[in-house]
DNA sequence: TATGTAAACTTAACAATGTTAAGATAGAAT
DNA sequence: ATTCTATCTTAACATTGTTAAGTTTACATA
């Protein structure tokens, strides 16, 4: 099963298309990311999507649905170290830079996944489920210092506004993120 | 002055093209904001426009501009009781409400204000000024508190976080926004 | 007042987009 | 072997942003 396109048949085009999307977003800005430029990429006329995907919004809420789970992928690297505050401090702040870095790193897909533009659309299993996970991170590192909703709104609130900001270039990008957000999380009291 | 199209000129279909832009903005979304709409809005052909933009996104740069005008008068509005610390948290808590509040109230035009589609067009005169002026609010408000640039963009980070999650239908929203405004910001340390 | 020039506008066309309809193909079940 | 159905193709549609070419109007100058 090497050959890249010998049957009628695609074999798997519904995953294929997702991934040629990705591959476009990433490469080529959310603009050049049409419906017919995907079908193209993944070998395929232009409304054998179709057959996979009720419409563009349905394929993207997959598109970032498969965002999520690179995201929370990224977000359950760190652990923290004890249960002290000091290392419970550490672990968020850990978070917080994994979480501007992906959104950096990620341009176009993060837009995406916390962009309005798919927010109408009906999400599927996979989109809520990757979703959650990543809420869960944040909210169980924000809990173990500080147990209330309020705190981990605030957290969120915080490190998302920044990747937002950095993302949608109202402020400029320094060329240590890191330190950004460290500089920003010292102002974040969770006592 | 008063006929509103008789004569093949229009008069003032700069401003009118911006106006009704942002009222279509404001009734119906983005999707619905084409040229050509706007340009039947406001009485004239489809390629009318042009004359007065280079493009549709110069277009829409004054809409932003305009936007940034609205939030900047809103923003100057509440104004510090007096010098003392509490006061002056009272003043930064309210502007963190009116923030997003007019996210909430102009939805569509927050998003087209701070959101990534226009920001690798040229900025118009207007756009910066009424930027920066928003901005100066902002940092002035936080640094009577605390004099560092991180606390500015820490403040501005969780409140437009806020804004931004709510917006983007990433968090449920609350009946009583300024409530939420200010449980968040009480997790936010300047000293 | 008459004339020329440039700005402001119109109509018509173009390629690209998302979507649908109708039909062709092929793999699986009977 | 035949039928059925999911998967795919081709062709068409309306809508979009944009450009080209031409028309109308306002205004400056003679």
């Amino acid at each position: 099963m090497n050959a890249e396109k010998q049957t009628y048949h695609h074999g798997g085009l519904r995953d294929a298309l997702i991934e040629a999307a990705a591959q476009i977003l990433e490469a080529e800005g959310p603009s050049k990311m049409s419906l017919r430029s995907i079908a193209r990429k993944a070998g395929v006329s232009q409304a054998a999507p179709y057959s996979h995907f009720a419409n563009k919004n349905a394929l993207l809420i997959e598109v970032a649905a498969f965002g999520f789970s690179r995201f929370s992928d990224a977000l359950e690297k760190p652990a923290p170290l004890s249960n002290e505050a000091e290392d419970l401090r550490e672990h968020l702040a850990k978070l917080g830079v994994v979480y501007v870095n992906f959104a950096l790193e990620n341009k176009a897909l993060f837009q995406l996944m916390f962009g309005d533009a798919l927010s109408h659309i009906t999400k599927s299993e996979t989109y809520l489920k990757e979703g959650a996970r990543a809420y869960d991170c944040i909210d169980k590192a924000v809990r173990r210092l500080k147990d209330d909703a309020a705190a981990t709104l605030a957290a969120w609130s915080m490190v998302h506004g920044l990747a937002t900001l950095m993302v949608d270039q109202k402020i400029s990008p320094t060329e240590d993120t890191e330190q950004q957000v460290r500089s920003i999380l010292q102002f974040l009291a969770l006592n």
